[in-house]
DNA sequence: GTATCTGCAAAACATTTGCAATTCT
DNA sequence: AGAATTGCAAATGTTTTGCAGATAC
């Protein structure tokens, strides 16, 4: 997962695994990802990989992480209309999004937090948790 | 909350008590939305409108929900990136997507699951919880 | 008669698709 | 050469915006 992959030959040895062909296009698009805790947008992804990468085209973002989702190595966050993030973390976790400044963070959950929800009878494959509010660093800005 | 609203009457009664000046559209969109259990967007909202009152537009949909929306008796999922749906019970509760056939169940959740996420010190306003899988009617389906 | 509300048409975005050019082996 | 990948341009689909006409009190 995304925080071990610090060089881009592990990044290369991670597509290969997942049986991913590892272009140039495709590690550089994954090792942004693993290295960036803001969970991007493609708009944020293509703007600071088309500094090194000047031919770079969304299509091909789009593209590459699609093909990253349905290997299951990214998930799509669709905290809000009109904009998917990336996360290349595939452990449960909650994410929080901030009215006021549009960051996100990773919340930690309890273990025994995913089995909490009864699903019935149907067949579970995801489970997103999505808080939303005033994150502390705006909190404080306010206080002042 | 919707689901104790069976007359217009009481609609109309809820939206006044609730800031909202109680327009013929609005009351039809809120009486629709309440008595409607699949959390429809506002392609099923019009489809299904329209047919007693011609001269609706999209518009208008957008511009009541958003209203709704800020006056907080209607909630907007993003469950899907391309689609908001919107749901008129204000209680926690969590949702299930099928992949199948793009249903949305409410499934229940503990009291207690509310408080499980530690959100630090980020003030919390609202909290979504989207399970994504096979509902129990298609897994029924491929047994078959 | 003035505020508000509605709805058409156009604009604004994010994402997908068709297809031709490029790259890799 | 042949298969996969990239990327431009156009299409799609949803939501927002500008504004004129209709409605309500």
């Amino acid at each position: 997962m995304g925080t071990q992959l610090n060089s881009i030959e592990s990044v290369k040895e991670y597509l290969i695994d997942k049986g991913i062909n590892p272009s140039f296009q495709r590690l550089k698009i994954y090792e942004y990802l693993a290295k960036t805790i803001t969970h991007p947008t493609v708009e944020m992804i293509f703007t600071e990989l088309a500094k090194e990468i000047p031919t770079l085209s969304k299509t091909t973002i789009y593209n590459t992480l699609n093909l990253f989702q349905n290997s299951g190595i990214v998930s799509g966050l669709t905290i809000d209309a009109n904009e998917i993030r990336y996360d290349p973390e595939t452990r449960v976790h909650a994410h929080f999004k901030c009215f006021k400044c549009g960051s996100i963070f990773d919340i930690p959950v309890e273990p025994s937090y995913a089995d909490m929800v009864i699903a019935e009878e149907h067949e579970v494959k995801e489970r997103h948790f999505y808080l939303k509010g005033t994150c502390k660093n705006c909190l404080k800005a306010i206080e002042t």
